[in-house]
DNA sequence: TTTATTTTTGAACCGTAATTCATTTATAAT
DNA sequence: ATTATAAATGAATTACGGTTCAAAAATAAA
């Protein structure tokens, strides 16, 4: 028998996210992807099965891993709204900066699942986006944030200020030095919002 | 001689946006978007000479369109900073009110075309920018807005959250009223920014 | 009516790249 | 060593859909 050297998978995932960041998930080439991680383009198709499969992967992957975090700091007692918030919104940052390939694929691409309501990426998705409901709602009851505001509407508007800044950022991290995006956008959303 | 009948050339292109903004450009079929203007699949070479300039012809149209418009508003010396950025918001949500699967086709696609800085689509969009930048900037300089916020990441901010909430409403118009969501993002970007 | 010219058609063409699979390679077991 | 089996390869296959173009249709001019 043979046994699998490396991590081939792992290597095959890096690339992608590279090719599709890159070219864009419809222009990216398997064979390019295949190039970039070191093995031959038919070994793309032991680890998954389609393309789509591949991307799909990579997105929920991203998901998991996001909404644990923000998981944890709703969970966090010792925290007020606001600062629940405030870490809501690091999260993001914090994944994204750690990897800015992923950052413009999914900005990228993900516009393009919000379609069809009930594939497992938007399941995914919106238990993601629940938990930044949650903490508004919090928010609101306690009295730390406004009440007129509507919650879904405050909480994309946010969502989709934070998911574009981070695109300009993934392509010229120089002009948006993501500390100083991070303090405004947490400074407007915090001024906005509060009571 | 035979003259054209109709106007071909709109039936496409308003087929093309609804095909784009439903399939995405990249699934979208050059077919199907002929069967819906009721022309030959071949008719739709006779106008546009491939589908990227189609898709191109649709975005143009658009940009120049709100420029035009927040180029007037911005004009105005009978409105304050606050009403100017107000009208700017205002602007967008209505043309893309007027039409949502453009809205839909403009939120799915556009990211696509920030990578390449100098094609024709993102020097317009840049123009478009510019003016909300500038409208900003004199609010900085008249002291109605905070000084320590930074422009660029201001504008974005609040670009991304008006095309991601706008993105929603074209997909579900009955769960994001865009009465309410104006109101909401204006009551936010204003209260977050002035002084 | 006939002819010339322009518009329109839609099936055939063709390039591209996802996917497959016969073959090769590497390792574990005997 | 030899064999069996899993892993990996990459050229061949195949599907797909954008684009072309020869033929048909429509209208204006003669």
């Amino acid at each position: 028998m043979r046994r699998k050297e490396g991590n081939k998978e792992q290597d095959i995932i890096s690339a992608a996210i590279e090719v599709f960041a890159k070219d864009g998930y419809h222009e990216a080439k398997i064979s390019k992807i295949a190039e970039l991680a070191n093995v031959a383009t038919g070994s793309v198709y032991l680890y998954f099965e389609s393309k789509e499969v591949l991307l799909v992967k990579i997105f929920s992957d991203l998901w998991i891993k996001l909404i644990s975090l923000v998981k944890t700091i709703n969970e966090r007692d010792d925290l007020s709204s606001t600062e629940k918030l405030e870490g809501f919104i690091d999260t993001v940052f914090d994944v994204f900066t750690a990897n800015s390939k992923l950052a413009l694929l999914f900005v990228k691409e993900q516009p393009h699942f919000l379609q069809e309501k009930d594939n497992k990426l938007n399941i995914l998705y919106n238990n993601f986006l629940e938990i930044g409901e949650k903490i508004l709602d919090d928010g609101v009851n306690n009295n730390s944030f406004n009440k007129n505001l509507d919650k879904k509407i405050t909480k994309n508007f946010i969502y989709g200020g934070v998911r574009h800044l981070l695109h300009l950022w993934a392509l010229s991290p120089d002009e948006y030095p993501l500390n100083k995006v991070r303090q405004d956008i947490k400074y407007i959303v915090k001024k906005g919002i509060t009571k």
